[in-house]
DNA sequence: ACCATAATTCGATACTTGACGAAATATAAA
DNA sequence: TTTATATTTCGTCAAGTATCGAATTATGGT
């Protein structure tokens, strides 16, 4: 129970929703995450530790830069089961697909330069 | 979106989880649900409240009871897929095999009857 | 070794939520 | 019509959470 209600209640705020769909196709550095959701980094950072937490969600750091993915498949069908619930129910939400066109534009530059823009604001 | 984390909120609380299980096999009314759960009756009826807005349940009034019940079925589909995942998430949970225990031996008294026994407490 | 910087942690604040008891509502029984 | 009672609503309090900016950590480049 315990781990099942860490689970849904990480899924139960939009941004992390938002996040996980972020994450659906590629993993994603903080830097390009937090340029789709328009938040300080350090909310971000806590969303992605709630996440984590959870296990819904997985980290590795290269470099200076920290890359979440999705823990889904593998050893986790929990986060599977969750993940297509989520995934699922929103596919044709707007929110969703307007976030997926923005992560496409961002994709094309290099993580190095999204940061230094974002370094100037 | 909208729509989504209203269900997904109604999920992110251990008690309304346990009442969803509550209702898998048979509509319930108020004082069977709390005889189980051990909250006051307004607690209870908060939590009816936040599922039935999610409209994850359905309620009918007969006589002086509220009858609650999944409203999983029919017209919604969210409310399935919802439930699904909970009861396939939790079939082996300990605390909801213990809730089971329990309201089977609350379905073998008469609603009036736990009533009666609730206001002498 | 020092500086720049991506990310996290920490502290403060505003907001939300879960719990209860008391009061209100609605129905049935007397 | 009055009374009893099943449930809901309301007010309040305590606990939890989302957000931010400032300080901290960790890594890479100079």
């Amino acid at each position: 129970m315990r781990e099942f209600m860490e689970i849904a209640k990480a899924l139960a705020e939009e941004n992390r929703v938002r996040i996980l769909w972020l994450l659906k196709e590629q993993e994603l550095c903080v830097c390009q995450i937090l340029e789709v959701l328009n938040l300080a980094p350090s909310t971000v950072s806590k969303h992605l530790a709630v996440l984590y937490q959870a296990r819904l969600i997985d980290s590795s750091k290269k470099g200076r830069w920290v890359y979440y993915r999705l823990s889904c498949g593998g050893t986790r069908p929990e986060a599977c089961t969750a993940c297509d619930w989520v995934f699922n129910s929103l596919a044709k939400d707007p929110q969703i697909q307007t976030d997926q066109k923005r992560l496409k534009s961002i994709l094309k530059m290099d993580p190095e330069e999204l940061c230094r823009i974002q370094a100037e604001r």
